[in-house]
DNA sequence: TATTTATTGATACTATAATTACATCATAAA
DNA sequence: TTTATGATGTAATTATAGTATCAATAAATA
């Protein structure tokens, strides 16, 4: 019995095959489109359907154990759930990168400015990675 | 010939009374869905179709006259173009208001620590409205 | 005000995204 | 190892989003 069986069983989920493969391409990849990780199990699974890639994805978000990242003209693509944290992606190879920063003082000041109760915060920047910076 | 049939004209695009009533829907409303865009259109125009306002939606992306903005969790909803600002949105009743914040600590941060060249930041804050906070 | 050119609305269509039903099969627990 | 429960794959279906065509019409300009 492999970790990710552990980490699907505390989530109330049967470690499948094909779940097992879906959290160790989050982990690998990051971040990834339905699309995509579609495409990717395949590989593995050659007679895999859609219709369990949206079954997993939608149970794995009700069990909050992954969740969704709206991203600027793109598609949306899903991560493991983690402590918050910030997105940056390439704009030239959509490369997406984790980012731990501190909003603290930006939610504080909007929530003052807004008179909203803040409690998250989305962010993602957008630019060109190390790579594309040099073509 | 109003002030919106100006801003129009300045973007190359002839001034229809619909896309008048879509300019001043922006500039009244703030953020909208398509859905809901077509909706309010209805109200005046009852025989305008989807596709116009498809056609003009994408038209004024295309001349930055408008722009999209993804909310986590929600549908895109689109804003007349301005100088850059973060959003708040409360969670119980999907109020959306620009908020003004200085991000450029933030992003400063963000290049040395991810090597992106960063350029743009798409922040999204959510929360509880001042109404909302008081039920 | 006549002419050119773009826009509209109607309809049909295409594309993409997501869900359902159900028989078969696998996992987890007894 | 057996059984109950839940997951899978197939296929059909529904939902949602967006585009193309084109005749009629309206806006901009000369």
């Amino acid at each position: 019995m492999n970790n990710y069986t552990n980490i699907l069983r505390q989530h109330h989920l049967k470690a499948t095959p094909q779940r097992l493969e879906i959290v160790n391409v989050l982990v690998s990849n990051g971040h990834i489109t339905i699309e995509k990780l579609y495409e990717v199990l395949l590989k593995k699974f050659n007679s895999i359907s859609l219709a369990t890639i949206y079954k997993n994805i939608n149970l794995m978000i009700e069990n909050a154990f992954i969740q969704e990242v709206k991203i600027p003209n793109e598609k949306s693509v899903y991560e493991l759930a983690k402590e918050a944290h910030s997105h940056v992606i390439c704009r030239q190879c959509n490369t997406i990168e984790d980012i731990k920063l501190d909003l603290s003082q930006t939610t504080h000041l909007a929530s003052q400015t807004s008179h909203f109760k803040i409690d998250k915060a989305d962010l993602v920047l957008s630019g060109l990675c190390q790579k594309c910076q040099q073509l």
